[in-house]
RNA sequence: GCUCCCUUCGUCUAGUGGCCUAGGACACUGCCCUCUCAAGGCGGGAACACGAGUUCGAGUCUCGUAGGGAGCACCA
């Protein structure tokens, strides 16, 4: 028996550059990188810009920013279709000199025509083959087109990987066009020229583009070429269902960064929706490469659910290394206008903050108490806070304390028992004055790493500022 | 209109004929913990779209019905 050698397993993303990488992309990215890791193969990136019309150079870079970000790494590409044009027509004029594809001349509105009175008829628009068999030459003609001579009899039948055995009549396809007036290829001709080109032996994509795999498995076999293997990603919806649109959802996942999401959080949430490994919710990296199996894909269309990918982005905020987690925050701090280098270490600042948010867009916003100068505080609404009879005391007592304690959060929380004890006080009556002193407001972290992230120096004056704001009262 | 696809808690899902009086997670909710807010711990309610059939036995197989989605371009 001869010894089988086993295809390389060859995976590609091809977005075309109209616009943002969106939710549902990120998704199909991510699981064709997943394919091709687990299997030792390779994932390779190409940007479907056929489109002249609508395709431009800052989506194409956007793609590639978020890709990054995502650390989704191509091992080729990005090609473009664009530079491949040459290529596609000589195997388009190919497909003709073989009697596989034939020149039509009729202009769109003649078409057109033709859809409206296949519609009319109940049947499906589709192209009435005038042209299929009069083997008219090729000629200088503004309507030239080359349609593919689809085959009539028989079916088409595959099987998916995520949707099952697919079956389609032959008599259900029309002769689509495969070359345009314009010089350029359709696209159900050039996925299939550029999917043979790049050997790619396996086709993840979105399942919008399953009645499209008919035809593109006879162009398959008109080329004499092996045809990969198809798996059909179902649709990623909204929270009622609907489908994903801009005006109602975020859909760009750099909207989701911005938001303050974890590139991690969203691949280990994309990852969760539509597959699953028995009940297991996270995922490192290597465990995504090693468990993620793309037949094991559900079928039907999920929802985003924000609130989900929330909690999973905490997670990862509450067990990453703080460390690393800080460029990102860094990012998100001077988003918020705060420069960081005017407060605590961001680092210290996440492992303070990181139990109350979800995101880091608002552990920056929490963050305003150590960044903000005291001036910009709301004195009547801190005033009002400090509305206790005890509260004088309580900041004097801790404020002598504090200035001597050592600068640690372990020290300071003994500060504050002291005071408690001293005072005879409940550890309420204590540490709520001192956060309204510290942060002017009646929520933060636990009050010693709330004090500890202020500075010693800064402390002290906000207690000065808060003691004179109650005396103020009486 | 035609073709194809889909259907388990509110949501993401487990389930491949008996282990299912249907499991987990998010969300919701009760209690505990507690310096605020959280986080955490222990509980709770909540689903097999419907109808036939196959079978000793169906969430799991078959057919039908209903509902939902996608495609039907010289757009990808």
């Amino acid at each position: 028996m001869a010894a089988h050698i086993p295809m390389t397993v060859r995976t590609r993303f091809a977005p075309s550059p109209t616009g943002f990488l969106h939710i549902g992309g990120a998704r199909t990215a991510l699981y064709c990188w997943l394919e091709a890791r687990r299997r030792g193969g390779e994932f390779i990136l190409r940007i479907e810009d056929t489109d002249r019309e609508r395709s431009t150079d800052a989506a194409v870079q956007a793609i590639l920013d978020a890709m990054q970000w995502l650390d989704l790494a191509a091992d080729e590409g990005p090609f473009y279709q664009t530079k491949r044009q040459e290529r596609y027509q000589q195997v388009a004029e190919e497909l003709v000199a073989a009697g596989k594809a034939y020149y039509a001349y009729e202009s769109k509105q003649e078409i057109e025509a033709m859809r409206e009175a296949a519609m009319a008829a109940g049947e499906k628009p589709r192209y009435n083959g005038y042209y299929r068999d009069r083997n008219e030459p090729r000629r200088e003609d503004p309507n030239r087109v080359i349609r593919f001579r689809n085959p009539i009899e028989g079916s088409v039948v595959f099987e998916d990987k995520v949707k099952g055995r697919i079956e389609i009549a032959n008599s259900e396809l029309d002769d689509l066009v495969i070359f345009r007036s314009d010089g350029w290829p359709t696209y159900n001709f050039a996925v299939v020229v550029d999917d043979i080109d790049m050997g790619i032996t396996e086709v993840i994509r979105g399942d919008d583009h399953v009645n499209n795999t008919p035809r593109q498995i006879n162009i398959y076999r008109a080329l004499g070429a092996a045809v990969p293997e198809f798996a059909h990603l179902p649709m990623i919806l909204d929270k009622e269902g609907k489908k994903l649109s801009k005006r109602t959802n975020s859909v760009s996942v750099m909207e989701y960064r911005a938001d303050g999401f974890l590139p991690h959080a969203i691949l280990n949430y994309l990852v969760r929706l539509g597959w699953s490994h028995g009940d297991q919710e996270l995922f490192s990296r290597q465990e995504m490469i090693s468990l993620f199996d793309i037949a094991d894909v559900n079928k039907a269309a999920s929802r985003f659910d924000t609130e989900k990918l929330a909690w999973v982005n905490q997670h990862y905020l509450k067990t990453d290394d703080p460390q690393s987690l800080a460029a990102e925050f860094e990012w998100h701090l001077r988003r918020a206008g705060i420069d960081p280098s005017t407060g605590p270490a961001p680092a210290d600042v996440i492992v303070a903050l990181r139990e109350r948010v979800h995101t880091l867009k608002e552990m920056a916003e929490k963050a305003m108490i150590w960044y903000a100068p005291i001036a910009e505080w709301d004195d009547k609404a801190v005033a009002k806070h400090l509305k206790n009879s005890t509260a004088p005391a309580v900041l004097d007592a801790a404020k002598t304390l504090l200035a001597e304690c050592s600068w640690k959060p372990e020290p300071i929380h003994q500060v504050i028992e002291q005071v408690a004890t001293k005072l005879e006080l409940g550890m309420g009556k204590v540490a709520q004055p001192l956060r309204v002193a510290m942060t002017g407001t009646q929520v933060s972290p636990s009050i010693e790493h709330t004090i500890y992230l202020v500075g010693r120096g800064e402390a002290l004056q906000r207690i000065d500022a808060a003691i004179a704001l109650a005396q103020g009262l009486s």
